[in-house]
RNA sequence: GUGGGCGUAGCCAAGUGGUCUAAGGCGCCAGGUUGUGGCCCUGGAGAUCGAGGGUUCGAAUCCCUCCGCUCACCCCA
């Protein structure tokens, strides 16, 4: 037998109503916002991500899905969104848009990661980029597009995390000043963060061992040490979110795992702890457009993991509409009806209803039990009797009630219910 | 890559060496008289007990190996 590859899953019918709310309301926030949406490819050439995410992350290092075609060409199926959009905006001449170009996607993502709770290979984000002006303004923007998005999905006690990590104008003396800070405490620390340490010094902050706790709570803090421009940048976006009124709070622990992100970096996770907690997350990356090979262009965005957003949905018993309306389900008995029935179907589904045809060769009984486990709203039955009488018998499943009605009646009758 | 837990029908699950040619429940199909559902009752279909090997007179039950699922670490949405 086969079975999905691991880390993947279908997606049922019973849980579309999820995938198709969260998309609804995505779509609805975006467009009150001006961005459009973007498709890219599901695979790039495998250099656009060693590039742009970069080499030493583990992303790149451990997790892509990386294949040669039958032409030779290395490709990689897309472990990120922003990228692809990046690798779009200069492909297709953006640049002579108005900017900021404003975009937003819903895709696939692969990792080829160990699964487990919240996380998969196969994974989906839907995510928003605004690229080509560098102003805080744009920062919160998209700041507060992820937040109304996760307020407008009823989503309780989400809270949101931000910090700067600042540019490549900074960010060295700061690096310089964590290692300098470490340097003293090398014994004390975990294996993990003695290798951090030489390869990258950011993470020691984002270490979770309990014994590393109190070092980190006297580190360095990078939004402390911001050259000029960033500090500015910085108390810009702050004061912005201020000016909003959304809620959030500055954790100097926070940073992110790719290599492009500068100056904002923000969270956004739900309320339990877990491992895999961040539904959310995003920030600037002015350096990346110029490491495709742009002219220097700012962009910020954010990626949301649907998965997650999904069963937080669950978990907090939001009610989701259904996928779908409620069926008409038409009985027929013996031959002759059921020639009209199938008929009968056809031409209300023309008018827009949603008909079921029983199963045939059934008894009366069977498939008015079909009818209820459809969750149907009426069976419509035929029968030698109704033929004769040029009628259809309307069975009202809820009420138990049943009348009879001319084929013209019915469109009107079962389209009010 | 590392560590923990778990694998009995589509799902949940009893059973921990011998009446298991495997209980029960959900779901599925049929029937409960002649054309009427949801509840109830009866019957039916559906399992190489994750796979392979071993121990034993005898294994779903014990041992080994593998596979898979799952949770956590790492990392991330």
């Amino acid at each position: 037998m086969y079975r999905a590859p691991r880390g993947t899953t279908d997606i049922l019918p019973q849980d579309q109503r999820y995938w198709r709310y969260v998309e609804r309301r995505a779509v609805a926030v975006c467009q009150r916002f001006g961005y459009q949406r973007i498709d890219t490819p599901l695979f790039e050439a495998a250099g656009l991500f060693v590039r742009s995410v970069g080499e030493d992350t583990d992303i790149v290092e451990k997790e892509t899905y990386t294949f040669q075609d039958r032409g030779g060409d290395e490709l990689t199926l897309r472990p990120e969104g922003t990228a692809p959009v990046c690798r779009a905006y200069l492909e297709q001449g953006m640049h002579n848009l108005p900017q900021p170009v404003r975009l937003y996607y819903f895709c696939p993502i692969f990792r080829y990661e160990r699964p487990q709770a919240g996380r998969y290979r196969q994974h989906h984000q839907f995510g928003i980029e605004a690229i080509g002006d560098g102003d805080p303004l744009i920062d919160v923007e998209v700041i507060q597009i992820g937040w109304t998005l996760l307020q407008e999905l009823e989503l309780q006690s989400m809270s949101l995390v931000v910090n700067s990590i600042g540019d490549p104008e900074c960010r060295p003396g700061y690096h310089q000043r964590l290692r300098e800070y470490y340097r003293g405490h090398l014994d004390h620390l975990c294996d993990d963060c003695r290798r951090r340490f030489d390869r990258n010094p950011l993470r020691l902050l984002d270490c979770k061992k309990e014994s590393c706790q109190p070092y980190i709570a006297e580190a360095p803090r990078s939004a402390d040490h911001l050259c000029a421009p960033c500090r500015e940048h910085w108390d810009a976006v702050t004061g912005q979110l201020d000016n909003l009124e959304i809620p959030y709070r500055v954790d100097h622990r926070l940073v992110r795992g790719l290599d492009y992100y500068s100056r904002t970096v923000f969270e956004i996770q739900p309320p339990e702890e877990g491992s895999q907690s961040t539904i959310l997350g995003g920030g600037r990356y002015d350096g990346l457009i110029q490491e495709l090979g742009g002219r220097p262009t700012p962009g910020v965005g954010f990626g949301s993991g649907m998965e997650r957003i999904i069963v937080n949905l669950k978990k907090q018993q939001v009610k989701v509409p259904p996928e779908m309306p409620r069926p008409v389900v038409v009985v027929a008995l013996g031959d002759a009806a059921r020639i009209f029935g199938v008929k009968l179907a056809a031409s209300l589904r023309s008018g827009g209803l949603s008909i079921l045809v029983a199963p045939g060769n059934r008894s009366l009984k069977s498939q008015l039990r079909y009818a209820s486990s459809m969750d149907a709203r009426y069976a419509l039955i035929v029968g030698d009797e109704e033929l004769q009488r040029g009628v259809v018998g309307v069975r009202d499943m809820d009420r138990g009630e049943q009348r009879q009605l001319a084929e013209a009646d019915l469109p009107t009758v079962l389209q009010d219910s």
